[in-house]
Formats: C-alpha cells, sequence, structure tokens
DNA sequence: CGGCAATCTGAACGGTGTATAGATGCAGGA
DNA sequence: TCCTGCATCTATACACCGTTCAGATTGCCG
C-alpha cells in the first residue's frame, strides 16, 4: 500500500491517485484519528486539489468506505494470526487479545470500520470483508464445546460482544475508573489476559 | 428540564439561555445524532446569537459536558427502575437488558457519554456522574456469589464490556449480519432476551 | 437613580465537504 | 504522425462549521 502511493509520473495527471489519497488517509487516520481526518488534508497530503478526490471517490465516504475495508482487511490478518492450538478456550483468549490489542494499535482504523454514517455498508466487499475478518472467532467457537444448546450466531453474539465492548471501553479510556490510572496499554499487557484467563478458564464448559 | 428551557423573559437578554441551550443540545441529539450536532444549531433553536454560547459553557465542549452528565443520570434512573429480584443473575440479564435499551432509546446521548474528545473528563462531576449510573451493576455484581477468585473490578469489567459491547453492536447495525435483517429493535425485543438467559443462567456460577 | 458587570449581538477568520466549469494531457484511431 | 475524445485534475464558489472579539444592551446593586 506504500508503494502504490508514490505517483506513478509527476505533472497534471498524478498517476495514481486513487491509491495515494487511500494511503493518505490510512495515514491522516494513524496521526490523528478519525475526528481529525478531513477530505481537504487527504488531497493535500497526496499534492492535488480539494476537487481531486470526488472523482475517484465520489465523496469523503467513498474513501472512507476503502479505508474500512483495508482496516478489515488488517484485522483479519491480526487474528489470523494468532496460532490455533488444540485448547478452544486459549485460542479465544488470544484471539480477544489480538482484537483488543488491535483495536489500541490502530484506534482509527478500527473506530471507522463500525462508523455507519463514514463507511458505504452496501459496497458489496463490505459484508464479505468484515465477516471473513472474524471468520477466527467463528472457528473457534464452532470448535468449542459448550453445555447450553445455544446456536452458534448467540454464542458468536456474546464473544463479539464481550471483546468489542472491552476494546471499546479500554479505547474510550474507561478501564481507568475501574484499575485506578493505569494506561490503556498497560492495561492490555498486565491486566487483561488474567481477567481473561478468568472469564474463559480452560476446563470451563460456559457459552 | 423542558421547563427549564423556556426563556424566563423575552428581549435582549434571554434570562435563561444555560438551560435553553443544554435542552436545545439534547433535542439536536435527539433529532440529528451526535454527528448532527452543531453549536450553531444549539444557538438557532435557543433563539440566540452565534457568539451567545460561548458566554456559558465557553466552548462546544463545555456544553456537551453537560448532556453528557444529564445523559448519565437518565442512564442511572433507566438501570435504577430496573426490579430487584432475589435472583442476581436475573437482576444482571434485566440490567443488560436495560443497558441495550438505554443505548437504543437515546443513541445521541449514549454515543456523546463515551466521546472523550467531546466531553470535558476533567469536569469533578464527569466520575461522580459515571460512576453512580453503574452502581446497579456494581450492586448486583457484589450480590452474587461467583466460582472464581476474580476481584469485583475485573467481574465489573467483564460485565460492563459484554453488555456496552452489545449495546454497541446493535447501535452500529452490526447484529443483523449475524441475525438476519432483523431492526435493532426488533433485536433487543426478541433474540436479546434468550440470549441473555443462556449467558446468565440462573443456575450458573461463572465470573 | 446612576453606573457597573453580566449578557448578548454581529461580523470576521480560518476551517470543512461538495459542486461545477474549465484546463490539461494521455491513448488510440486515422 | 496527427488529432480528437475522454479521463483526470485545477480553481473557484457556496454553504456550513467553531471560535474570537469589539461593541451594544440591560439587569441589578449600591
Amino acid at each position: 500500500m506504500q508503494d502504490d502511493a508514490s505517483p506513478a509520473k509527476a505533472g497534471y495527471h498524478h498517476g495514481n491517485l486513487k491509491a495515494a489519497l487511500i494511503t493518505a488517509a490510512d495515514e491522516i487516520l494513524r496521526d490523528k484519528g478519525i475526528e481529525g481526518f478531513s477530505l481537504r488534508e487527504a488531497a493535500r497530503r497526496a499534492g492535488v486539489s480539494v476537487g481531486a478526490p470526488a472523482h475517484h471517490f465520489g465523496s469523503a465516504n467513498g474513501l472512507l468506505t476503502e479505508v474500512a475495508l483495508l482496516g478489515y482487511g488488517s484485522l483479519g490478518a491480526a487474528l489470523n494470526a494468532v496460532a490455533i492450538t488444540e485448547d478452544p478456550q486459549e485460542d479465544l483468549r488470544a484471539l480477544a487479545l489480538a482484537y483488543v490489542t488491535f483495536a489500541l494499535d490502530h484506534p482509527g482504523r478500527f473506530r471507522l470500520m463500525f462508523r455507519a454514517d463514514l463507511v458505504n455498508r452496501e459496497d458489496p466487499r463490505y459484508a464479505e470483508s468484515s465477516t471473513r475478518a472474524l471468520s477466527g472467532f467463528a472457528a473457534a467457537i464452532t470448535r468449542k464445546p459448550t453445555s447450553t444448546e445455544s446456536g452458534p450466531m448467540a454464542r458468536i453474539f456474546l464473544v463479539w460482544s464481550l471483546v468489542h465492548g472491552m476494546a471499546n471501553l479500554v479505547l474510550d479510556d474507561k478501564a481507568k475508573y475501574l484499575f485506578g490510572g493505569a494506561s490503556p496499554d498497560a492495561f492490555v499487557r498486565q491486566v487483561l489476559p488474567d481477567i481473561l484467563a478468568r472469564a474463559w478458564p480452560s476446563d470451563a464448559t460456559d457459552v
């Protein structure tokens, strides 16, 4: 993605503006978060005029949709990088940690991915991209024996809710009200693993 | 709050502008959501010039902080309205349902309450207001026996994460990818109670 | 009843997204 | 090789936004 951003040729025609704008937008998200994003700054970083992005993306929504799709790709990669063990509970703990870590490492991307007002979910790639990102969770949950007769969707929803809630609370710096003034990063590294180990012990049979 | 908004006197001086602006802002959140809010429109709805709010709140941040504090008050009221039974698990299910229902009934307020960039958390009333709102959860969790030796803070964090994650996923219309195209409202009324019953059965001893 | 301080106005500045008319230059056909 | 069509990009304009500030207004207190 980095290389795609370099102009194929300098001059009136950028040569690779679409990719350059996507990269620029992603970098703004990294630098200033989702609230610091502006279409004009993306154009500025790509070295083009304010109206140029409209031709490729129609609107800011169109550009951010592309970034969100990349975001789901990177989340999926982060989750798939978690080694699969023979203990589904262990896998769930590792996936949960990876999920929260991703949110903390890429807060801009993560927040964008869930913003229905900024991302065009009608894009046919959206459902596929977001579903694939969570396929690791789905697999671990289906592999995991359960004592309840809950359907797989209900179980996925519960697990997803838990990790998504943890990610959001930590990202919004709400955990500090419960665990002292520890930084979000320290919390995830030092406290969260313990919490997960007790939430999903390897000998449990819940959900 | 509604009555506080009516001007004590018409004329150059509004008479009760501070309360009127808070009401106007809350109504904008109800009508157009957090992204549709603007300080200028709040001034417009209160029938006052664009610079008037600055005197009372300093900035948009200051006004929204007041609205967020009211929001935590209304969330606390919604949670405290849940009847306390002799079954802590039953209480947790009712609280969870109330939490998600509140988020769905007041999406603008709910989203604002967790926006660190829009709300001044240094305000001394903030910590008190948000802690009190969740006191019902804390009480139910402390009353609930557990088989693990997790600390109360860890247990609160887990429960809060679960309900907060559910609220956010439903609010962001993500549940539909798991449970067909059911509207968020229908999901909360028809599907969620079942899910909660299986997540926190009355005879369980987890978390 | 006079003056002070709180309150509010109105205009200005720099920022935003979007629309549109016109300039530019690449690519492919004659 | 020329040249024409079309995709691409520029520049400008418009309507918003938050914040600031000098000045007008008025309630209130001495």
